[in-house]
DNA sequence: TGGTTATTCCCACATTATGGGAGAATGCTA
DNA sequence: TAGCATTCTCCCATAATGTGGGAATAACCA
């Protein structure tokens, strides 16, 4: 029976029971048993099988009849990932006063799992004023940014240690190239470094033409390892308007007052 | 080779992979590999491989060398759930009013999944200030409350569909009655009548002594099931001096308001 | 109360997880 | 840079465990 299977990441009863979790998005926030089984390829029994399990550990739930929505273990363990991420822990303290600091302005905080950057803390309105109208912003916790794009990335891609770089480098040369960082490895070296050197990250219009973001990295006390990036965004005129040094000088006293409270 | 399973919920990888979650807890937020094979029984190799299989799904991250934490999945499926989640939406909208009403309280928006009362959402300040000190106030998203016990969980349980009472009353009997909801069938069903026909729920100090908590349901305007409760949370000795009354009637019209904003 | 759909149960089969150790990769220290 | 100590992956024969098809319940709706 291997007839087809459409989307799956591997082969086993064990990665297979996660691809599960891949259904749900945005647009189909609940799925069907029948669902599962078609874009999945399994049969009615191991469907059900696999939904019991992932509901047993409450990462699902029943919703209506036959559908299945996320559960509460993934709040649950989202809350715990708050309550112990001491990154998110020194934000909350410090951010308010950066945020109120500029008006109409909000700040982020990032952080890398693996290979991935998300939004772990946003501070601030939920929208921008830019352009005569209100930009709303979806970039709260949990928003995954493109490793390569984007101040928030960058400001943390450029403070990996050049094992990791290197490593990144080899597995997705193509994304790398792609987002204009070099297109070979010493390229992406010195591209790096500079940002390095600055110790900051300007993007303008890059995710929203009348938006612009500042980021700067969030760097251990001790060793100097990059944490995390913090990150405000702007309406783009108002930021050519404002003073970046000024801003610039806050933003890192935000990363250092933040960097200084972690563990 | 079945010599001891300390603690496992089930036979089977498909259970046993998801059993590694159980191991993240706020005093050991980041769980060591050997860990995994000493609380679970796992040998080397399958410890890795369930570890590895989680690691793919994004559900756990690589912390330390040798170390994993809880990744960036959870935090993404939490986003999707917050964005999804209708009840959510409406509340966020309707809240801040009702917190900003009755100053020094907060107010909780609290759902039920499967058999879990969880809270989704909360609005106001993080402490409550009684007896002359703040009390600090944990009880944001993600927090599980007891089923059984709290105005918030009660709102919720007085308004369940009877054959879902029925069966958590047959499965859940003991903690029922330790709860003092009632000893037997018919006890519980009175007692979650007149919960019903109050049209809301008071307790002062069940949780902590210097608090109360007044609770309503929030019913889908349709067909009126509870898809969740709305509670305010103040100081005791404050509670007893407001008008209960006006308290009432702000809450109803919250959760009224809230119910209205529901697709 | 019936009719409909959703869910669990069952069991022979063979696919798939298992575990022990070897070996590669990684990270740390000198 | 070399060397050491861990962490982690790979390999493969074995049998344990998931699989699927359908029948039997259970839940739900009118």
């Amino acid at each position: 029976m291997e007839e087809e299977r459409p989307a799956a990441s591997g082969t086993g009863s064990i990665t297979r029971l996660l691809d599960i979790l891949d259904l749900f998005t945005i647009e189909a926030p609940v799925v069907r048993v029948d669902t599962v089984q078609a874009r999945l390829g399994y049969t009615k029994s191991t469907a059900y099988r696999y939904v019991k399990a992932l509901c047993d550990a409450g990462l699902l739930a029943p919703a209506a009849a036959g559908s299945y929505s996320l559960g509460p273990r993934i709040v649950e363990l989202d809350r715990l990932m708050r309550l112990a991420d001491p990154l998110l822990r020194a934000g909350e303290a410090v951010l308010p006063a950066l945020t109120a600091a500029v008006p109409n302005s909000m700040v982020l905080i990032c952080s890398l799992y693996r290979d991935k950057v998300l939004c772990v803390h946003r501070e601030g309105p939920e929208a921008i004023a830019a352009e005569g109208r209100a930009i709303r912003i979806l970039r709260a916790r949990g928003l995954p940014l493109p490793l390569f794009q984007g101040a928030a990335s960058l400001a943390i891609l450029a403070h990996l240690p050049q094992h990791r770089v290197r490593g990144l480098f080899l597995a997705r040369r193509q994304e790398i190239g792609a987002a204009g960082l070099g297109e070979d490895w010493p390229a992406l070296r010195m591209r790096l470094a500079a940002i390095r050197r600055d110790g900051h990250v300007t993007t303008i219009g890059r995710f929203n033409r009348h938006l612009a973001a500042l980021s700067v990295p969030i760097l251990a006390r001790e060793d100097d390892r990059v944490v995390g990036s913090l990150t405000r965004i702007m309406a783009a005129p108002e930021f050519r308007g404002l003073a970046h040094d000024a801003l610039l000088a806050e933003l890192r006293a935000g990363a250092a007052a933040t960097a200084a409270m972690l563990p």
